[in-house]
Order: C-alpha cells, then sequence, then structure tokens
DNA sequence: GCCGTTTTCGGCCCGACTGTTTTCAGTCG
C-alpha cells in the first residue's frame, strides 16, 4: 500500500474512532500520524524498513506497527474491525456541515439512521429535533447542510479529477491504435471543480480502443460501451467519456469537446457569419459535403480568421472579440513565478521544517521563498507569539546560509481580528519583509461588518498580500459573506495584492474576480500556502486560475525578482494621500 | 495513542460560536 492511501487509512480510523465515543485523544494520535507521513519526504515502504518511521513525530508504537502491516500487506485488521462496528454510510453523512461525530452517532444509535435521505425525512418530520442536544433549528440547519452537500455532490476537485484522468490518458497513449489523445472539457479549461471527465481520441480502430477502455483498472461501473462513445464510473466516483473520431475529425472534436458549451453557441455563430456550418466532426462550406481540412486546433481557429485561444478563456467572457480584435493576454505561465511565497513550517501547523521547504523550493527553480507561518491568534495553528517571530528571524538567517541561490524572505500569515486589526504590534509587523493577512475566524460576521473589518486590515501600511479572499472551501463551506466589489477597490487602492490561493481546496481568489480586480489596479501573488514540501507543487494549480483570469506575468507579484517583491509596497506606495469615500 | 528540561503518567490547541440548555455539548478552524 502507498502513502497516500495509508494516509487515508489512518484519517479513516480516526473517524471512526470518533464516531464510536472513543477517547478522543486516541482519534487525534492518528489524525496527526496521517499529516506526519503525509508530510514526510521519502518512500514509505523504505522508512518502513529502515525503521526511521519511529523517528517521524506522531508515530509510536501502536500506529507504527499498524503501518508496517498496511504497508507490507496491504490489510490492516485493527482498521477492518472498526469498519465492521459502523455502517461505512455514516462516514459520508460527516460531510453535511453542523452535523459532526457526536450528532451522526446519536442518529444512528436512536434512530438508526445511516443515510442521508432517511436523514432528510428524519429532520422534516420532528423525530431529529426531539433528540436530547438536537432541537428545532438543528433540524433545520441540518437540512440546509444535506442541501449543500447535494448540490455539491456530484462535482469533483480540479486536482482529484486530473489525477484520475491522467493514468487513463497514459494507458491510452501506449495503443498504437491511438493516434492523438487529449483531455478535454472543463478539465482542459481549468474549471475548479469537475463534473465528469472527457478525453478525446483520434484513432483508426475506435473498437479497439474502447475495448481497453472499459477494461482498465480502477473502474467501478461500464455506462455505455459504444465506438464512438464510451462512458464509465471511476471508482472515485467520477464519471469518465472517451469519444473516438477519425484523425481528420480530431481537431474539430477536440474543440467541440472542450466547450465550454456557451463559447461554442458564440463559435459557431461567428462560422455561420462566414458562411460555415460548425459541429464536432467539421467546418463544413454552406452546401457542402465534406469538411475544411484542419491539421489541428489552431488551423479550426485560424479558418474562422481567429488565433488560437487557451482553452482556459474559453467561457464565452468576451474571448472571441478579443482574439478577433488581436487583444488576447500573453497568459501568464508556471515558468514565470520567480517567488514560492506563503508556507508554513513546523513553528506553526507546517509539517517540515523550514530547511526543509526551502530545499524543495531551490528543487524546484524558485529564486526565493517567503515562510508565512499563522499568527499569535490562530492558537489551533500553534501561531506564533512575537517572540518567536524574532526567534524565527534568526533562524532564517541561519539556515539562509546554507541556501546559495534561493533567497529566503521573512512573512507572517497575520490573522485580521475580528475589528479588523493586524495580529501583531508595529514593532514586530516591521521587522518582517511582508505579511499576508487572512481571516481565520468569525466566518459567519454580517455582510457590513466583515466588509469592514477586511477593509481597515487592507488599510495597514504593513499588509502586503490579502489571504485567501473569499474564504471557500471548494465543495465543502461558501465564501464568507462580503461586499467583494469594495473589497477590491480598497485593495487597488491600498496597494495590497489580492492572493491567489493555489491549494486544491481554496483556489481563492476565484477567476471570475480576477479582470474585474486588476480593472480596478489590483495585483496579485500565486501562493501554494504550502504546509508540507509536497504542497509546493500546488502552484500550478493557481496559475490556472491566474489563466482563467486573463492574468499575465506583470500582474504577479512574485514573478518579481526577491528585491522587487520587497520593495513593490514601500516604493510605489508612497506618492498620493489615500482618499477616503 | 503519543509524548517527555514539570518524563513512564497525565496531559494532549484552544477559543468562538451556536443552539441547547439552565451551565454546557458539539462543531469548527
Amino acid at each position: 500500500m502507498d502513502k497516500p492511501e495509508v494516509v487515508r487509512t489512518l484519517r479513516e480510523i480516526a473517524t471512526l474512532l470518533e464516531l464510536q465515543e472513543e477517547n478522543p485523544f486516541k482519534a487525534r494520535a492518528y489524525e496527526s500520524a496521517a499529516r506526519s507521513i503525509e508530510g514526510a519526504p521519502g518512500d514509505l515502504e523504505a522508512l518502513v524498513a529502515s525503521g526511521d518511521l519511529y523517528k517521524i513525530k506522531g508515530i509510536g508504537e501502536g500506529i507504527g506497527k499498524k503501518v508496517a502491516e498496511l504497508v507490507q500487506t496491504g490489510r490492516l485488521g485493527y482498521y477492518e474491525d472498526l469498519r465492521a462496528n459502523v455502517p461505512i454510510e455514516l462516514l459520508g453523512l460527516l460531510r453535511i456541515p453542523g452535523f459532526g461525530p457526536k450528532k451522526a452517532r446519536a442518529a444512528w444509535q436512536t434512530l438508526g439512521i445511516d443515510e442521508i435521505d432517511e436523514l432528510e425525512q428524519a429532520a422534516r418530520d420532528g423525530r431529529l429535533a426531539k433528540l436530547p442536544g438536537f432541537g428545532e433549528k438543528t433540524a433545520q440547519n441540518i437540512l440546509e447542510g444535506i442541501e449543500f452537500v447535494r448540490s455539491h455532490g456530484d462535482r469533483h476537485l480540479y486536482s482529484e479529477a486530473w489525477a484520475a484522468a491522467a493514468p487513463i490518458v497514459d494507458a491510452l497513449r501506449e495503443l498504437k491504435a491511438v493516434q492523438r489523445i487529449k483531455v478535454g472539457g472543463s478539465l482542459r479549461r481549468r474549471r475548479e471543480t469537475i463534473k465528469d471527465i472527457d478525453i478525446v481520441v483520434s484513432t483508426g480502430k475506435p473498437r479497439t480502443v474502447m475495448d481497453r477502455f472499459v477494461a482498465l483498472g480502477g473502474i467501478e461501473r461500464v455506462v455505455a460501451h459504444g465506438e464512438t462513445k464510451s462512458s464509465v464510473t471511476l471508482a472515485g466516483g467520477i464519471n469518465c467519456d472517451l469519444r473516438c473520431v477519425s484523425d481528420a475529425q480530431y481537431p474539430f472534436a477536440l474543440h467541440y469537446f472542450t466547450g465550454s458549451k456557451d463559447h461554442n453557441v458564440a463559435m459557431r455563430r461567428r462560422a455561420q457569419g462566414m458562411g460555415l456550418k460548425m459541429n464536432e466532426y467539421g467546418l463544413f462550406p454552406d452546401g457542402a459535403e465534406s469538411s475544411l481540412e484542419c491539421a489541428d486546433e489552431q488551423a479550426v481557429f485560424a479558418a474562422l480568421q481567429l488565433p488560437w485561444i487557451p482553452p482556459e478563456l474559453r467561457e464565452d467572457t468576451g474571448e472571441i472579440e478579443a482574439a478577433a480584435n488581436g487583444e488576447l493576454p500573453a497568459l501568464i505561465e508556471t515558468g514565470d513565478i520567480r517567488g514560492m511565497i506563503h508556507f508554513h513550517t513546523t513553528e506553526s501547523d507546517g509539517v517540515c521544517a523550514l530547511e526543509d521547504m526551502a530545499r524543495e523550493a531551490e528543487r524546484l527553480g524558485y529564486a526565493y521563498a517567503g515562510v508565512c507561518d499563522h499568527s499569535q491568534s490562530a492558537a489551533y495553528a500553534r501561531g506564533l507569539k512575537p517572540d518567536q517571530v524574532l526567534r524565527q528571524r534568526e533562524e532564517i538567517e541561519k539556515v539562509q546560509k546554507k541556501f546559495k541561490k534561493l533567497r529566503l524572505l521573512h512573512g507572517i500569515e497575520s490573522d485580521i481580528l475580528a475589528e479588523g486589526a493586524l495580529d501583531y504590534p508595529e514593532s514586530i509587523l516591521k521587522t518582517l519583509d511582508f505579511v499576508v493577512i487572512s481571516i481565520h475566524s468569525r466566518f459567519g460576521m454580517p455582510k457590513a461588518d466583515m466588509t469592514k473589518r477586511m477593509i481597515a486590515a487592507i488599510e495597514n501600511p504593513y499588509a502586503t498580500i490579502l489571504g485567501h479572499p473569499t474564504g471557500r472551501l471548494l465543495l465543502q463551506r461558501d465564501p464568507y459573506e462580503l461586499d467583494m466589489d469594495a473589497v477590491l477597490e480598497a485593495a487597488g487602492r491600498a496597494r495590497v495584492a489580492l492572493e491567489i490561493n493555489a491549494h486544491p481546496m481554496r483556489l481563492d481568489l476565484d477567476w471570475r474576480e480576477c479582470r474585474k480586480a486588476k480593472a480596478l489596479g489590483c495585483r496579485f501573488a500565486i501562493c501554494p500556502d504550502a504546509h508540507n514540501t509536497e504542497g509546493i507543487a500546488d502552484v500550478p494549480y493557481g496559475v490556472g486560475v491566474a489563466r482563467k483570469g486573463w492574468l499575465t506575468r506583470e500582474d504577479v507579484l512574485n514573478c518579481l525578482t526577491a528585491e522587487e517583491f520587497v520593495q513593490w509596497k514601500r516604493v510605489e506606495a508612497k506618492p498620493k494621500k489615500r482618499t477616503r469615500k
């Protein structure tokens, strides 16, 4: 069993223990062991073999043995026993916001509920509200939570969909029968969540390709198995469609199945205006039987007198017009990013040491890296007290000596307190190279108060970057109530860059806000918010958001050199007096 | 179940919020 699966199993054990009302600290021990292993560099099998597993913080006698059993045999008796005691469906119910292990256990033990429809029924007919510790309001909240889960239930994170699609594409590419292959759909357009995976193949032998496709590993169910289209449900619950076309049709099919639907409609309208009919098989001059020949997607656009439009922009938000006018932006690329900004270390809630994070940043080719641990109010994340901030400065100087190419910057992720103040006095803030300001508490404030709070923080002269501006967790938590326009305007005015948090569950700022923000004079920072070395590799997800938001390298702060990055606010913030509305 | 310059037992991150209670439990970050 590999590392991700071991981590998942440990997390599931923690949840199962909570459901069984075991010692809560025991559950937490499994949770923290899972986190440690997730962040531990190196091959898990080797760690087990060498015994170095036990050097990892949080792994002792008990869990160590269980991890070894998992790695070596792929099974774990302890885990299987736990699962036998609790209906597995109950775990799924915990996704409902406000419905935690205690409530789930109560509903299950007294009413026998282990399934979402039953839970909804009990919430509606009043049975739930009668349980001790429940009430009318709780039942109502659970109904709303169920609604939320349902409305997001059939969608998947971009990162997960990509992880599911890549091995399929790799496997099919090995077939001789496959001439060209590419992922299309919302995945190719880099939407933040994905409903299903679309793969387009050109081949002279569709039957061979389709037969191989439906026989691939990791498929739970074959929904359809035809010559031009097959459809399967993968083990993770994601649907995957495969389309086979001839090599001549491929560019048209790829464009068609990349979408978006609205983009396609607009493209067909353009084609029509030029006397052409456009569909997934080709571009047909009026009355003609056969399509124009286009060797690739570029040629399809050229036939409509357009430059190639990057898939990320194909949302019918003016990209065709911009293309026609020669005004498409030169979209930012991952390689443009020079600074790996916003990561956590073992000082707060990260699982890797500063030096390890720096080493990985250097290996990935970054010129500088900005550490950003949590501030003192974030007690749950072991936020840094003022003296720890000062000590971290010394630590950075020490570690810096070990690096020639990489420059380390000292930042902090300061909580925005309830009234909009930052989490340290000026004497501490002024020692830092930059300050990310973020909201981690009091999410439920009324819109007006939240907006005021946010703007007050933005106007703090030490604020550099507004962290995960909407606070959303994709498929889990909605953004907080906020007058985003007012916030963007304030950020533009105060020269506070907007973070594009690249964590796959955040992707926050939303791409839809980027263009608006840019028009208001805002700049951006694409940050991994990494809590371990592997998290640094999330940066490209953030680049995807920036590209969808029409951003270029000039818009992004951490495309600057380290010196320019540090000086950006100080130098350019000076001139005019701040005008207040 | 883990951990240890308060070390082999007794702590374990902790405070806010919400809704349920009539002083607190559950959830969340």
